[in-house]
DNA sequence: ATGAAAGCGCTAACAG
DNA sequence: CTGTTAGCGCTTTCAT
């Protein structure tokens, strides 16, 4: 069932057939009627195979994830999938999990048109490996700098430091810092943010922690803290699970939220705002990121010159009900 | 970049080389290393557009998901892609958002060698265009029964059957349960479990109330019960998510579990399990669905005879801390 | 063990 | 506006 059968079926040649398939205008409208029934009584698709390599393109982007059993990557890849489709392109995901089989399969030149490497684990080697391929792709949330390559990141540091200065302006001044693993640059700048905000203030650290993003990291941590009776007014936490946890944990230990002490999250994790009180977060930019990161990447594949290297994008600060004025006692 | 570059640089034909590309056992030692060393310094990696167009194979199999904010779906796509991988086949995820676009991307021959099908949303639409185009594909947690297409569900009559015995086996009898969004199939057949288990106990549902699968749901459900002061000694509901909200609830209202009420869930929401109580829950056997869907697809593509149509895996009580003996008042 | 030739299904270049 | 010819990069007969 090829373009030869429906030539023949409709009377017409093969290069009229395609004509057809590709809508150029010089086809007499009768005659592209006829190819278009008798592709429908054929029940004839296009090879795609055949087209990628005529064409040397595949109309496939692919994109690297680590996880996505997380807000933000959702959001990331959803606002990536539709901007794709709109611009006629289709998006395969592959899961990093498995370093050799996947990524490597992804990685070739006439499987895909491009590659969007989100959150990538294995940055370095995968930039270089993308470049010695001369593969279009860009970079989303990465951890460093790379010369030559676009991407998109969040500036984290600005988030520590609004959450900070939104703790700051509610009067409190015994503010901690519990953050996620270091091996995270992310986790680093957030905490950057957070000194300088308490810099400016004239306040000094009250005390920094740091576990895995998850509930139960942050409730160990508080139960650790409340037993040593170590306890600030404000939290920021470098991640809304880690908030979460600290606020069951502060519950058990009879301590109220927002009421008694302050708790600001990390990154708007939807699951989390089911929860009472409903959490104070820092949301990052997700729609953003995935739009301009296919723009870059369209960018990139049409052949035109690349704009500055990284994009930064500014955080957003979401004010609800786990913080309040510090209280007066 | 292509074979013949490869045969002018090793001395060899074109032939040799794709043989050597396809390990054919009848090339001489030395050839293929002239061959090899050829490649290796042209950098070169052959063209899957090409490949795909002669063998009419591409070694891709396409799987279609709604949803990956949740750990079900992650459990079986992880296990799906580990599979895949050992047959040497290559994942690719689509996210069925905008049906329009992204299924049919995949639904062409071309594309993919077969395709898998997870918790599917149109299904009946779906299985329809797969039949008539002609590919193999298999059917996860699908809602319907299907004619010649091998699918893999779980049991969930036996899951809500098992998690309400254990419940009596405690002594309980006034016994509810909170169901998910009746459009889910899975949701009725918990249920029918539910009261079946009942029923044999010689004993009459509590009640029974559905919501969404979120933890604001089984917080308002609770809530509402509460309030109207009509609560039993213990609750099963459909989803881990609805009994979080719903043992959060009952917490704000002085009520504990599982000291007043036991509690049931349903998935092993990964996340979930970080709460306390440990949260008595069914889980469902990921790993063997996608290991089994994966079997039965490479059994389709490989025009073997197919099993029975459907495969039902019976799921798993996993009893933590959240059920306890009814109190004796 | 190796190679020449044909062809997978499609599109692009060039005629007419 | 339509068709003829060539070729994308690879594998597969079929000889040798």
């Amino acid at each position: 069932m090829n373009i030869h059968d429906v030539a023949k079926k409709s009377g017409l040649s093969v290069v009229t057939v395609s004509r057809v398939l590709n809508n150029s205008p010089s086809v007499r409208e009768g005659n592209r009627q006829k190819v278009l029934s008798a592709m429908e009584e054929l029940n004839y698709s296009p090879n795609s195979a055949a087209r990628s390599l005529v064409r040397g393109k595949t109309g496939v982007i692919g994109m690297s994830i680590t996880n996505f059993n997380d807000s933000f990557y959702d959001r990331v890849i959803r606002v990536v999938n539709r901007k794709l489709a709109e611009q006629g392109y289709f998006l395969a995901l592959s899961i990093a999990e498995n370093e050799e089989e996947g990524v490597n399969f992804l990685f070739q030149k006439d499987r895909v048109d491009g590659i969007i490497l989100l959150s990538p684990l294995e940055e370095k080697e995968y930039v270089e490996e993308l470049k010695r391929r001369n593969i279009p792709f860009v970079l989303l949330d990465n951890q460093f700098r790379h010369e030559d390559v676009p991407s998109v990141v969040v500036d984290n540091y600005l988030g520590g430091y609004e959450a900070t200065r939104h703790l700051i302006g509610l009067g409190h001044t015994k503010i901690a810092y519990i953050g996620g693993p270091s091996v995270f640059l992310s986790v680093a700048e957030r905490k950057r943010g957070y000194l300088q905000a308490l810099d400016e203030a004239g306040l000094a650290p009250f005390g920094t922690d740091s576990c895995g993003f998850t509930v139960s990291g942050g409730y160990e941590v508080a139960k650790r803290w409340a037993r040593e009776d170590k306890l600030p007014t404000a939290f920021f936490c470098g991640d809304d699970f880690i908030a979460l946890g600290l606020v069951q944990a502060l519950r058990e230990e009879g301590i109220r939220v927002p009421h008694d002490i302050s708790v600001v999250g990390f990154d708007d994790q939807q699951f989390v705002g089911e929860f009472y009180p409903r959490l104070t977060t820092v949301r990052q930019p997700e729609a953003q990121m995935g739009s301009i990161g296919v723009e870059l990447l369209m960018k990139l594949i049409n052949g035109e010159v690349l704009p500055p290297a990284e994009t930064k994008l500014a955080p957003q600060l979401l004010v609800r009900e786990s913080t309040a004025s510090v209280r007066l006692t």
